[in-house]
DNA sequence: TCTCTTTTACTGCCCTGTGCAGTATCTAGA
DNA sequence: TCTAGATACTGCACAGGGCAGTAAAAGAGA
């Protein structure tokens, strides 16, 4: 007897990633259009999952597909808009997510490409590099700093404070440390007689103490 | 007078990416075979720059297209392999690179994500995302230490020993910096009567201290 | 010696995600 | 009224990730 052909079924919407999650945790908040979406995940999700916007015109339509959220057309004037906001499966779906194992963590910072292989050039092209690393991090304290303030002053969100609070804490406690590092260096760059040749400068100093654990 | 046809003219390689150079440093210190170089990557660049396997495959073919590397074609026994080597064009390509502003450094921290949408769950599942996060930077500092180790006892590259010690201390510092944050959110999370109300713990008294700057 | 596992050495494919250009409309201010 | 900026998208090319698949060499154990 031949095998039946399979029934027609829905094809299946892959399970939702980690950004579709996340999205689908804003709209646990309140319905937005994707053109609020894409502001909020840059004034809080960026710290731990930046996203372009681009991606964020594509993703709530892929939950829509999965059931996960409901969109509804809406207008301004003549102009076109789309409403998302969550549904039950997507409480579920966002719930369920939450047991998950989390992937690990990954950074991308070039700057410290440039400082690992710095012996390819300069001194000054190294102390340029270690200083905007500085920078870039001093900036983002000020960041944190405002958006504490903010906090403080007219929270868009009160009753999720104590969760802003400690992923703000964060925030401050890694870019503390790079800005602490990056002075820490240039003090150390200072002793060595060229990106190559770090003259009396001892290394296994520093591995020692890395090394204590 | 016609305008002349373009001369024939080789498709321009596209400038080299962050991955290119990082590649071209590291064929800087020596050849590598692309296996060797996808080992190398996990090893050193990973911290900073991490790559999938498949695209360190890709990129190598890029430079010799670029004129930034040279491939030879070897072979172990019948099988063959391509042993890849920088060229002068490839060092200037590096040294220039070196003065180019980086890019700004993203991190990707999906565990974050569901701390900030905790409220969609459990105490009991935030409990243990705090714990993941916790465990992950632990096992990352013991890598530290024992590359530490390594360094002080059997260095690949002694003459780079300089570099490779400021590069580990600003991995100690993330590191440490995410695993205090860690202890210090547990403690904290234990006070809240559950993730979508904190009780009496006031979240204002961490908005204040990160306001300080 | 034979077998099994691990290491070496890749390629193809599909998917996610980025950056940029392009297209409109709406709103607020000079 | 004119214009700048905010709103609301789409298309396209390219970087990158994950996984499956292929295959030969090297080493370990029976």
């Amino acid at each position: 007897m031949p095998a039946s052909s399979p029934p027609p079924s829905p094809p299946p919407s892959p399970p939702p990633s980690t950004t579709g999650h996340a999205i689908l945790g804003l709209l646990g908040l309140r319905s937005w259009t994707t053109y609020e979406l894409a502001k909020q995940v840059q004034r809080s999700l960026r710290w731990f999952w930046p996203r372009a916007e681009r991606k964020l015109y594509d993703e709530p339509k892929r939950l829509v597909s999965a059931g996960l959220a409901h969109a509804s057309q809406e207008s301004t004037g003549k102009r076109p808009r789309t409403v998302y906001s969550t549904t039950d499966a997507g409480r579920a779906a966002l719930r369920d997510w939450l047991d998950e194992p989390p992937a690990p963590r990954t950074t991308e910072f070039e700057a410290m490409v440039k400082v690992f292989f710095a012996d390819a050039g300069t001194l000054d092209q190294l102390r340029t590099t270690l200083e905007r690393i500085a920078t870039e991090a001093e900036e983002r304290l000020a960041e944190v700093t405002e958006l504490a303030e903010i906090w403080l002053a007219e929270p868009a969100f009160p009753e999720r404070a104590h969760l802003g609070a400690i992923g703000l804490a964060l925030v401050k406690g890694q870019e503390e440390a790079v800005l602490q590092w990056a002075t820490w260096a240039r003090g150390q760059v200072d002793e060595w007689a060229a990106t190559d040749d770090p003259g009396h400068w001892d290394p296994d100093v520093v591995f020692r103490r890395l090394a204590r654990g």
